[in-house]
RNA sequence: GUGGUUGUAGCUCAGCUGGUUAGAGCAUUGGUUUGUGGUACCAAGGGUCGCGGGUUCGAAUCCCGUCUUCCACCCCA
């Protein structure tokens, strides 16, 4: 045997069972979408670099799977720069297209390409592959799922507030019960750092930050020290690190911290009526948590940030986050189109649900009936119910080849078909076919037509 | 990108400090059983020990490289 094939390392093939579970959660997914007004739309699985790059900062640009160009594409690249050996500089000259990275990109590109045709506020869904050149660990490929929804062309607040209830409403119908939906505003981290001024060093005063429950309130410390951040600065965050209780008392300690912040304030005001309103509305299952240590997609965010956390019980990274981004299409030159969404991970959905055996049984479809072949003359015969059958709308199937009873047998065994056909001459003659139950053993003669009935 | 970990039959894994022809269970195929399966018994097929190099009289076993797996960091769904 010549060595095995394979595939390569972060993708994944998935078998009949995998598929069947994979699609019920998307259909859930796609369920809740339609049930709040989005509508779907596809992009190509790649786009030019430029639309890209730079968007997802220095770690996202080494994370993008860049497409070699076709034909001599080394011939286009000068002699001087070839032997610099800069990958950086050679990689624009040999590569021009890329591996969507995430949907969220995009869509603002689809946005501005199509702004004309577009009836705002457009609220769109998109469920597609996208792909990180990663390194591999749990929870995380390099191809993987991401289902998306968003709206642009809305400032309202109240979207929001759908989204939160869009979070519950996916995984009540999941039935993965006690999910925290996290929610920050950038807002507010940029009203902190201004007040600690550190307004220049808002990313790695949030990185920082985004560490506490992982590293601890010490190692944050030093790590925003080293990043030149003033201790006299560090020292009014105290209250920050010891922030507790409920979403209100929360919110009452930010408002002494943030007192002299204009920017924190109007954060604060997003928060408390993102809050009000979910308060009255009501969750299903889910848990509506303010977390300001949560620190996402800071590349263009600018208000509300979400991130999804399974259940404690499972040790997963966040299966869902999303959040508002005023100027996203700005990047492609259409300015003041805001827009907010949240994105669903699928694979690590499928994980979690899989973690906690919460995939109901009835996922993968089978056939009903599987025609035992007992020949020529026998399987035309059969074919004919079967067509009959299907008609009807009744999973059936032939076995193809007039191999050894046991063998057929052994197949509708191993692929649990609860019953199955017995044709013979016997049959044949009285125009009757026997039904076999595989559970009981029992069988019966039928005729096509209490076939037919007991099926449909 | 950094550090660690893993790789033996289709699958799950044994194989002690290097020593004849590398094993088991499950699965597969055939038989006991020509139109009645699941169970049982019997038998058979199937492996360049991830790949490449090195040390050695001798390597699945030791060393180096490489790929892969899983985990942590970075970052993220």
């Amino acid at each position: 045997m010549a060595q095995k094939p394979g595939i390569p390392k972060g993708t994944r093939d998935f078998n009949p069972e995998q598929v069947a579970k994979r699609n019920y959660i998307f259909n859930t997914i796609q369920h809740q979408f339609e049930l709040y007004g989005f509508q779907s739309i596809e992009t190509p699985s790649f786009e030019n670099s430029e639309t890209l790059m730079g968007k997802y900062g220095d770690e996202g640009d080494r994370l993008i799977f860049k497409i070699l160009n076709s034909g001599d594409y080394l011939s286009k690249v000068d002699n001087n720069l070839y032997s610099k050996k800069d990958s950086n500089a050679i990689t624009s000259k040999i590569s021009e297209k890329a591996l969507r990275y995430d949907l969220t990109v995009p869509f603002a590109r689809y946005v501005v390409q199509h702004q004309n045709e577009i009836e705002f506020p457009f609220k769109r869904y998109q469920m597609q592959p996208v792909w990180r050149a990663d390194r591999p660990q749990k929870g995380r490929f390099r191809e993987f799922y991401q289902c998306d929804a968003d709206v642009v062309g809305s400032t309202s607040l109240w979207q929001e507030v759908e989204f939160v209830q869009l979070y519950d409403a996916v995984f009540t119908a999941l039935k993965l019960e006690g999910v925290t939906i996290k929610i920050n505003n950038r807002k507010i981290l940029s009203g902190i750092a201004e007040v600690i001024g550190a307004s220049d060093k808002l990313i790695d005063f949030t990185v920082a930050l985004d560490k506490l429950d992982k590293i601890g309130e010490e190692k944050v410390k030093e790590e925003m020290l080293e990043k030149g951040i003033s201790k006299e600065g560090i020292e009014k965050l105290q209250p920050l690190f010891t922030l507790s209780g409920s979403f209100n008392s929360q919110i009452e300690q930010l408002k002494a911290i943030l007192s002299t912040s204009e920017e924190g304030n109007k954060g604060i005001e997003e928060l408390e009526f993102i809050d009000k309103a979910i308060t009255e509305l009501g969750l299903q299952t889910a848990t509506l948590q303010l977390d300001v240590t949560l620190a996402r997609g800071l590349n263009y965010y600018t208000g509300a940030i979400f991130e999804v956390s399974a259940p404690e019980t499972v040790k997963m990274g966040s299966i869902g986050g999303g959040g508002r981004y005023d100027d996203l299409t700005g990047i492609f030159g259409l300015k003041d189109v805001s827009g907010v969404g949240i994105s669903f991970g699928l694979d690590r959905i499928y994980l979690v649900l899989e973690e906690l055996n919460l995939f109901p049984e009835t996922v993968s479809k089978n056939i009903d009936l599987l025609f035992i072949n007992f020949g020529e003359t026998e399987a035309l015969f059969c074919l004919k119910a079967i067509k009959q059958l299907r008609l009807n709308s009744i999973n059936a199937e032939l076995y193809p080849d007039a191999a050894k009873m046991k063998k057929q047998m052994n197949h509708a065994n191993k692929r649990n078909i609860p019953f199955v056909v017995l044709v013979g001459d016997e049959e044949l003659e009285s125009e009757s076919y026997t039904l076999k139950n595989m559970t009981t053993g029992e069988q019966f003669k039928l005729s096509l037509k209490e076939l037919i009935l007991k099926f449909q």
